[in-house]
DNA sequence: AAAGCACATATTGTCGACAATATAGAGATT
DNA sequence: AATCTCTATATTGTCGACAATATGTGCTTT
């Protein structure tokens, strides 16, 4: 259950992997630039094998383009791929509010309680520096709360390292300090009281905002 | 943007690949069987390294798992998996055919009408064995007519596959025939006056029936 | 007899080398 | 001068061999 927060990795081509991830949402390999096999290769000191099965993964992620014979470069970002997932984001993460609000059990709803309420003491003493590990978290416990693996993997595996990496190329650390708050604390109460429905328009319009706040900045 | 449709292997490993997921989708490979990778490759007559890098994209498309040091086996098949699968079917299509309505140049939309009409005429002439290639051949338009990357591929290279599989592993050859077409012709309707709320809904509706058709053979 | 341990075996993970392909640049041609 | 062709080079695609790991078998021990 755990197992798609804490993703331990075992093999090497698991941490070159993930490795390689990390560097490409933080920035530390810009967007359009090319991923050449042996140069990783030789910079993580691994096979070229270990760096292909890595760019593969790194390309079902769509972190990374790759043409046969010619090589894979980080994705570039543009307004439209901002727009056109945010689109799928509210979608999915709305269904996700809603099964959460049947699937969850009553402990994890109290769990969820607790980290708004642990999340709520942060920003009253201005530690926004937490803001964005806390918001990444309140979503990965709807979702996977959901308890709809396909819908967990593609939003776990594939949207989300996307949407990280938007956020910290235009600069943006965390969301929307204060007014997210509040979104988040109605969204745990319609997921408390079992109103899918409600939930599921909260969230929506939760990632609507966040969408339209991204926008300003693209500008 | 015919990409999605006309996958053109070039490379050695994409054959295997596409071969491979036939074979499962089919049911030519059993759900729950391992597959070995010595095995396979001299089955196709390729090296290791190109059947793991096509095991690691069926695992990607949730058609095998996979344990480190352990190997990979196809998904074995439940109701509870078929119905996680279909509501995220019902929430990405239904999304899909609201941006058609939106998305599609009105040539599009003619080739749609066009396509539904020649799906008529089959009908009528009870040549149900072109039923399924019909029904996928709809769905493929209005999912790629929704112009949003991120869909088309979540749709295309994960979901459509493993309902395909479900369908052959239940023994429907296609959809339910003649209700079928009608709720085609509404959806395509509601797509050619630009009405993706209603669109929206239509589909909704049309792969919910589905379901419930799929979940009697079930029991 | 049941449980635990050690080892043999088969499978996966990793590696370096070779083959096939794309790209850039020099030279030839109009 | 511009374009085309050919070649050299670098990169990706593919392969077979070796290393590491998991699993099953037989033995030992209680």
């Amino acid at each position: 259950m755990v197992k798609f927060l804490s993703e331990s990795p075992v093999t090497s081509a698991d941490k070159t992997f993930f490795q390689l991830r990390k560097d490409i949402v933080e920035g530390n390999i810009q967007p359009g630039s090319k991923l050449s096999e042996t140069e990783l290769s030789t910079k993580y000191a691994v096979s070229r094998a270990v760096v292909r099965e890595a760019i593969n993964r790194l390309e079902t992620c769509h972190l990374v383009e790759r043409r046969a014979n010619v090589g894979a470069r980080v994705v570039t970002l543009t307004p439209e791929g901002l727009i056109q997932l945010y689109q799928v984001r509210e979608s999915l993460e709305g269904m996700a509010a809603r099964l959460a609000a049947t699937n969850m059990t009553d402990e994890e709803v109290n769990e969820l309680e607790t980290l708004l309420s642990e999340h709520f003491q942060e920003v009253k003493e201005g530690q926004s520096y937490y803001q964005e590990a806390g918001d990444v978290d309140f979503h990965y416990r709807i979702i996977v709360g959901s308890k709809n693996e396909h819908l967990i993997s593609m939003l776990i595996n594939g949207i989300y390292h996307l949407v990280r990496m938007y956020r910290v190329q235009l600069g943006m650390a965390g969301p929307r300090v204060s007014t997210a708050f509040d979104e988040h604390k109605h969204i745990v109460q319609a997921i408390a009281n079992r109103d899918g429905e409600l939930a599921e328009m909260l969230m929506r319009r939760h990632i609507l905002y966040s969408k339209n706040n991204i926008e300003k900045k693209l500008q």
